[in-house]
DNA sequence: GAAAAACATCGACGGTTGTCAATGTCAGTG
DNA sequence: CACTGACATTGACAACCGTCGATGTTTTTC
């Protein structure tokens, strides 16, 4: 694996290395339509609305996440495939 | 996701979010009979063997890696099952 | 337009991380 | 036993990270 692959990879692994993170993600997955706002976050977490919004920022700069604005509301949904290319590279050749 | 369980992966993410301890992962997985010494290791990262030893201890204690000492040698292994356990959980249930 | 609600951003703080130089440990060699 | 080579450990340092309180921005409501 290339110098270059790696740091982008890490890049991602880095943003679902932290268990907040991991239970954003999984709060989204399984939420309803696969969609939360923050207001659904935060209390589940047990974290400041402050630090979900950061939380949410570096997953979806991460490529992970995708934010829809409506209204006043901001919804996270999964990407499509982002989780399943990082679990690809992970079972590959071996 | 329970926060407990949430701690415990976000460990064993944390060890493999690192673009040289990616790229450790890779050499080894490839390696002749899937296991390499730190020797072998510090030219292709471009590291100091101390930093590639912190690197490895890091992998063995999240349970990626096995070690496994051979006279004046130190040969690192994958545990096997250990990542695809791992890309289970990022694939599944979305 | 004022007020409220949802969310983002900023500044600051302790804690963690990656790296290195120096040193320690241990097995093999002569 | 002294020496060498492979590796681990320690201590130190700058950089980064997670969290919070305070504040800014934008949309909806009255």
């Amino acid at each position: 694996m290339s110098a270059a692959r790696a740091l982008e990879l890490s890049k991602q692994f880095k943003a679902i290395a932290d268990p907040n993170r991991l239970r954003l993600v999984s709060l989204i997955s399984s939420s309803d339509g696969s969609e939360a706002c923050v207001c659904d976050l935060t209390e589940p977490l047990g974290l400041g609305q402050p630090t979900v919004s950061h939380h949410l920022k570096i997953l979806v700069d991460a490529g992970i996440l995708h934010r829809e604005k409506r209204g006043v509301w901001a919804y996270y949904s999964l990407v499509p495939g982002a989780l399943n290319t990082l679990a690809g590279v992970l079972s590959e050749s071996h």
